[in-house]
DNA sequence: AGATGAAGCCTAGATGATCTAGGTAAAATG
DNA sequence: CATTTTACCTAGATCATCTAGGCTTCATCT
């Protein structure tokens, strides 16, 4: 991912796991997709970054099975992780268009 | 500045500086005006960022004199600045695109 | 005259997210 | 049976940013 978007990565995970449950490797291949491959997520960021949001309390996961029934550590969203998301995703809002304002009448 | 926006404060110093040279505490008060005080750069961000960025060459810089007349070292973008601004800037609207789709569709 | 504050620059060290570059294991595929 | 794919894991490096100071000069206020 560049290092455009550092610090976007919580509020991607936050996103692609609030339809539903997810494994880690689902979430990044998710990402890229919905981004039509414009987003790829390293594993080396995407792991850490699970046991952090889950260590804050936004995440819980549980050994299980991904959708192609192999074994898989299944990550959702706790009613933490929902508010989280709210947030972040407003201050993404409002620091998007603070950008967009420089970057037209600087 | 958030987290959200790491990696772009290169972007915002290039993109102020493309009307006209501006020292650095300028460069500073013109991102937290033009944002609408949305921005605010730590000087111990800003400073640092410029070294990085004149070493780049993509900015040179001159000891002169500010716009209350104070002693003060003017930035201007090189060539290679004005380039650089450009390509920054495709990938900040690239990127930006990218993660509106996943907040969007995920 | 002296104190205060603002303008302006500088920097060492901490922090913290991300990437690099590996590794493991099991199942599917050839 | 070898290879690829799925899936997870991790130590260490990198690098941008912030914290928290410090310095000088000039203007202003008392």
């Amino acid at each position: 991912m560049a290092d455009l978007l550092a610090g976007t990565l919580d509020l991607l995970i936050l996103r692609v796991l609030s339809p539903g449950p997810l494994h880690g490797f689902g979430i990044g291949e998710r990402i890229h997709v919905v981004s039509r491959k414009a987003l790829e997520i390293e594993e080396g960021s995407l792991y850490p970054a699970l046991y952090r949001m889950e260590a804050k309390g936004w995440l819980k996961a549980e050994w299980g099975q991904s959708a192609r029934g192999r074994r898989a550590r299944l990550y959702s969203l706790t009613k933490a992780g929902c508010s989280q998301l709210e947030t972040e995703q407003k201050n993404w809002s409002q620091a998007a268009l603070a950008i967009a304002e420089v970057l037209k009448n600087a």
